[in-house]
DNA sequence: TTATATACAATCATGGTTGTATGTAAAGCG
DNA sequence: CGCTTTACATACAACCATGATTGTATATAA
């Protein structure tokens, strides 16, 4: 076959990133062969092993491309443009799964991480980098709660730390709880009703 | 080879069940070969599948008699033998945790289920039977906390429901986190502390 | 006591997957 | 304009894994 241009070789390193998402999906990591992701592609294994270097570079590599915009949803987390911290906390909260039900590409690359894919051997590793945004996320809890108690919206005796904590806990939860759901059943869970729950608790004057 | 007795058969069996375990959790659900397994067991691939139709199967057979231990730790969650509803709910929580570490067999079979198998084709299924005692244990805390109200301990203004839901959305993402930490990190997460903490969070009078 | 079902072991046939090696035509660079 | 590199397609070799089949000695039931 001819060879591409760079522009088109990019293109179909996207195609092959975008065949390995929707196969992974369907079959899960350890059953999808190359053949199978090439021939989605629309290319030959060659095309496949040119771009990827073997399955494990391309499950990174998938989750490289799928997960970007998942990622900023904690930049509310600090932010001043709200009326408190707890508010913050909350959109921010909400803001993941708010990403996670716009983009089917986020949502199908975390099904594959949580449900379709084996931690073990070369994988192991990802389950490292799985979490690390999770050390992130509670990091920033940790000083949006310090912040909501100097703003003396947190009620009093409540430990910033082990709110950090226990939200992750929540949200870790709620989220495994969502993904482990079948498609047409997530609606059923009402996640913003259970955040705003979630944050009610910890506030000095409750909302109705 | 000679045919055995009942009672050696049924000895064949639990080996290969306890073999496919060692196994499943070195290698991922779909690594591990019914070769290797029986390999591990000290038999050959005839008397795994004389025992078990397929990797399924066994797959099932292995969560059915590994996980049975652990299904029990929700009852202390309605019982009376405590001072309140709110401290059975804390004490069903870390029953839970304390026999997981207890226990190294449930221990594997669960890390099997959430970090070594793919949800797809024959085990989709498992997911549902998975999140079951999720369902369960969610009910069970409602319960708890209707009671906990009615005893007077939960805060006023909090609604059972939504405490449930929280409480396990909870356990669920701690119990997430701790399974996908490396055993030697284990000790670190305070799992009693958050528990405490979550709890105390709901009380009417939070004790120091 | 005998016939049959049991509890496996051993063998076979098949197909799927991986990695690599080779071929090739065009892009890109000097 | 020619040489080299790129971007693949194609072909090759080796290896499991699976399921089915067959064989067999012995529990066990009638």
């Amino acid at each position: 076959m001819a060879r591409k241009t760079k522009a088109e070789a990019e293109l179909t390193r996207l195609q092959i990133l975008d065949a390995a998402r929707r196969v992974f999906h369907n079959c899960g990591v350890s059953r999808s062969s190359l053949e199978k992701v090439a021939q989605e592609a629309g290319v030959t294994r060659g095309a496949v092993y040119w771009h990827f270097a073997n399955k494990a570079e391309l499950f990174f590599a998938v989750r490289e491309e799928f997960t970007q915009d998942v990622q900023a949803a904690d930049a509310a987390l600090l932010s001043d443009d709200f009326p408190d911290a707890l508010e913050g906390i909350a959109y921010s909260m909400l803001e993941f799964f708010r990403i996670l039900k716009a983009s089917p590409h986020a949502r199908q690359t975390f099904e594959i991480m949580m449900l379709r894919c084996e931690y073990v051997e070369e994988f192991t590793p990802v389950l490292q980098v799985v979490n690390e945004p999770c050390g992130d996320f509670k990091r920033k809890l940790g000083l949006a709660y310090q912040k909501a108690a100097s703003q003396g919206v947190l009620r009093p005796g409540l430990d910033p730390e082990d709110m950090a904590a226990d939200s992750l806990a929540f949200v870790t939860g709620l989220f495994n709880q969502w993904i482990s759901l079948p498609e047409e059943e997530r609606a059923l869970l009402d996640v913003s009703r259970l955040i705003g729950s979630h944050l009610n608790l910890r506030r000095r004057t409750p909302v109705a």
